[in-house]
DNA sequence: TTAGACAAGATAATCGATTTTTTAACCTAC
DNA sequence: GTAGGTTAAAAAATCGATTATCTTGTCTAA
């Protein structure tokens, strides 16, 4: 076979449509709280600061407000959502719920192909946490590994509705500067629930699962608190 | 004062932007299974269809793909999602243990506003049942009834997943015609569910909600497999 | 025949400008 | 002073047209 001129190629390119790119850049500014809760949206400094036209960004917009990271108003644009201690407390909660009952299951379809993905997940989150990055891949690695772990829960929905919990509790936590006690703390946890999942105990790793969204959850009010 | 000019009015106007509208409209009708699943949406009759501009229509449908009810491809358009036995499993095993939990803590904070609510959701769904209709009021009564339901469960975010997932699950449901002999039996359920919820009992109302989504899945399914 | 190339038509995505609505500032009458 | 009203500026929503991409049908060469 000729390969002289690649016929479509873009093997990997960086997403085709603008608004999927603006979608993107959005969603990762919103969770990373480069926002302040509350603002509204002044869409030509949006326009200008994403490099996109009227159309895809009001598109990536809409599609934010319906994911819940935007809030429209008809006839008045878009506000990011404000943040609340009972929202906190709400979040925290379902992710308990429903990352406890994706971890069970998981654990009990998970195949082997799943335990190496984790292993990896895991490592490579590690070693971005020595390396002292800047933040930003830690933080991939770190939904990825998340990510990974309830993976084979069997359930398309609840997949989803962690993702978006995930993602609104980013908004707490990602509020202010690191703190490496905890972090630490954290970070350790990650690997016991490795060791938890391979062996199986599904009992086990939902407890240790709920004590690290418990403590994450307190790292976020802590945050939150501090934060004005 | 003098009311010869009222000046603004619109008090309970059809909605405000014609983005928000064509949303509520296409929500419907995809819900209510006016598209075949898989279809690819031809942009330009949906324009006409709804008599809106291209804009506010795109708006509406990048929203409803966020929300999970179209599917959008880079650079091929938007399609009605297919549908299948998994996804359908997924979905009604998410309405037990998301419905469950919520009824279980609505029934924990319910004030006696809330049973007011109850009994009035349920008084007029049944109204709507006996009057016959078209079934498209009575759809919305249904729905506003299982809202009322789990209304007071504290936590917004449940009560998004849910209504999400009802959403969902009805695009099986309404696959077919009613199937009055069931139907009579879930109607009896509603009214079963609220003397339930007043009672206060918890565990043999989850088990009832149990059994009601069990019975309309089954509905749900038995239309699925005979649709095509 | 059939895989690949090409062109024409259809559709999706985006742009630039217009229309509509809200916001803010100012004014006036009580 | 303050409620109500007017208007100018700003912002949101929408439109009409353009650009980019995909799809389909046809053709050619092996």
């Amino acid at each position: 076979m000729n390969n002289s001129l690649p016929k479509v190629a873009t093997p990997v390119g960086p997403a085709g449509t603008a608004s999927s790119r603006v979608f993107d850049n959005l969603r990762k500014d919103l969770v990373g709280g480069r926002f302040v809760a509350g603002e509204k949206l002044a869409i030509n400094a949006l326009k200008e600061h994403y490099q996109v036209g009227l159309s895809p960004l009001r598109e990536a917009l809409n599609k934010l407000a319906a994911y819940g990271l935007l809030v429209q108003e008809n006839q008045r644009g878009f506000r990011v959502p404000k943040l609340s201690r009972e929202e906190l407390d709400d979040i925290a909660h379902m992710r308990l719920e429903m990352e406890g009952m994706a971890l069970e299951r998981a654990i009990a379809n998970g195949d082997s192909l799943w335990e190496a993905d984790l292993l990896a997940a895991a490592h490579r989150l590690k070693r971005a946490d020595i390396t002292l990055d800047k933040g930003e891949e830690w933080e991939r690695l770190h939904t990825q590994f998340h990510r990974t772990l309830v993976a084979p829960c069997g359930s398309v929905w609840l997949l989803r509705f962690i993702e978006q919990l995930h993602d609104q509790f980013d908004r707490y936590r990602r509020l202010g500067p690191k703190m490496p006690t905890i972090r630490q703390e954290l970070d350790e946890q990650h690997h016991q629930l490795v060791e938890l999942a391979l062996q199986r105990d599904a009992k086990a790793a939902r407890e240790l699962m709920d004590d690290h969204i418990h403590k994450s959850y307190e790292v976020a009010l802590k945050r939150y608190q501090e934060h004005a």
